[in-house]
DNA sequence: CTCGATCCCTGGACGC
DNA sequence: TGCGTCCAGGGATCGA
């Protein structure tokens, strides 16, 4: 049976998977026509009326990632009906979040629905591309031109892209803490909660350090050290993924490699300490205390500051 | 700018 | 077995 992300293990979509499952679409439906859309529950979807409309007739041209989004490139609808006014003689795509739960995986069109199964993208190959997501936390958008540049420019550089100048930059002239800073979107694209506490850990960062607060040289690793994590996980087909794209599909493995993330009171791997989780940014962050050394304590109340300024 | 809180949602874990 | 409670988390949003 398939298993969704998110589910036992603490695995969720994150750039390795994300990437993973685009690549598996890409190699199984890209060239394929989509004939028809049927929908259920639409309530993660930007304008469902506009997908029931406007991707009937057009071709997956191409299966990218973004961030942690999945691009559909589709092609201009080939009808003589298209209807210029609505964008139909235009290319377009169709942005895919998987949220904690989402998967988008073709099947034969014969084939009993999951449960939690939203969308069905009926095939001109006798199969259906099918969107399934108990928590609907993933969003859906049908989008062409200005509107898809406008809504790709609010987020920032690709991790396994950016320069090091760049991440330097990015993240010594925040104030933030290191770890909100890695799961902001609109810094780095990609980066989830996984994949932050593990390059934490290999760069020997405390989640609760301050962008600005990081050395050059620690920034310069933490590139490296995620790039690294973020390499090795694709390489491994992400974390705890089941076979949902193709019959040949391996399970994703790269939770075996976990160093910090979910092992709360187990030994670290480095210096045997246990491992601690503190919430940052609103999320459970595991690390060790040792080799992670807290930063100082900087937030002081104003009675402190009033009683140390006497 | 940065922070925390709240909400969305379902199902798994756990206690009784 | 079955119920209730808590928790997980990406992201949007809002107020401080």
């Amino acid at each position: 049976m398939l298993r969704p992300y998110g589910f036992g293990d603490g695995s969720m979509p994150e750039l390795p998977e994300v990437e993973t499952v685009a690549r598996g679409l890409q190699k199984s439906v890209a060239g394929r026509r989509i004939v028809s859309v049927r929908l259920g529950k639409t309530d993660f979807i930007d304008d469902p009326a506009a997908m029931e409309q406007h991707l009937p007739g057009r071709q997956i041209e191409k299966v990218e990632r973004y961030g942690k989004f999945m691009l559909l490139r589709l092609s201009a609808r080939g009808n003589a009906d298209a209807h210029p006014e609505n964008g139909d003689v235009e290319a377009a795509s169709l942005l895919v979040h998987l949220g904690m739960t989402g998967q988008l995986a073709p099947c034969a069109a014969a084939q009993p629905s999951a449960k939690h199964t939203h969308v069905w993208f009926e095939l001109d190959d006798g199969r259906e591309l099918r969107y399934t997501d108990p928590r609907r936390f993933g969003r859906m958008a049908y989008l062409t031109g200005p509107g898809l540049t406008e809504e790709l420019t609010v987020f920032g550089a690709d991790p396994l892209l950016v320069s090091t100048e760049e991440f330097v930059s990015r993240i010594r002239s925040r104030n933030g803490q290191i770890k909100a800073l890695l799961l902001n979107q609109s810094i780095l694209r990609g980066v989830g909660n996984i994949y932050a506490d593990e390059s934490l850990w290999r760069a020997k960062i405390h989640p609760m350090r301050r962008g600005s607060e990081l050395t050059k040289k620690q920034a310069q690793l933490l590139r490296r050290v995620l790039q690294d994590v973020l390499r090795k996980a694709i390489l491994a087909r992400g974390s705890s993924i089941s076979d949902f794209l193709d019959a040949e599909g391996q399970p994703g493995e790269y939770q075996r490699h976990h160093r910090a993330y979910g092992r709360e009171g187990k030994r670290c791997y480095r210096c045997g300490a246990a491992i601690q989780r503190v919430i940052v940014a609103g999320r459970s962050s595991y690390f060790c205390p040792k080799c992670q050394p807290a930063p100082r304590a900087r937030k002081q109340s104003k009675r402190q500051r009033r009683v140390r300024n006497r």
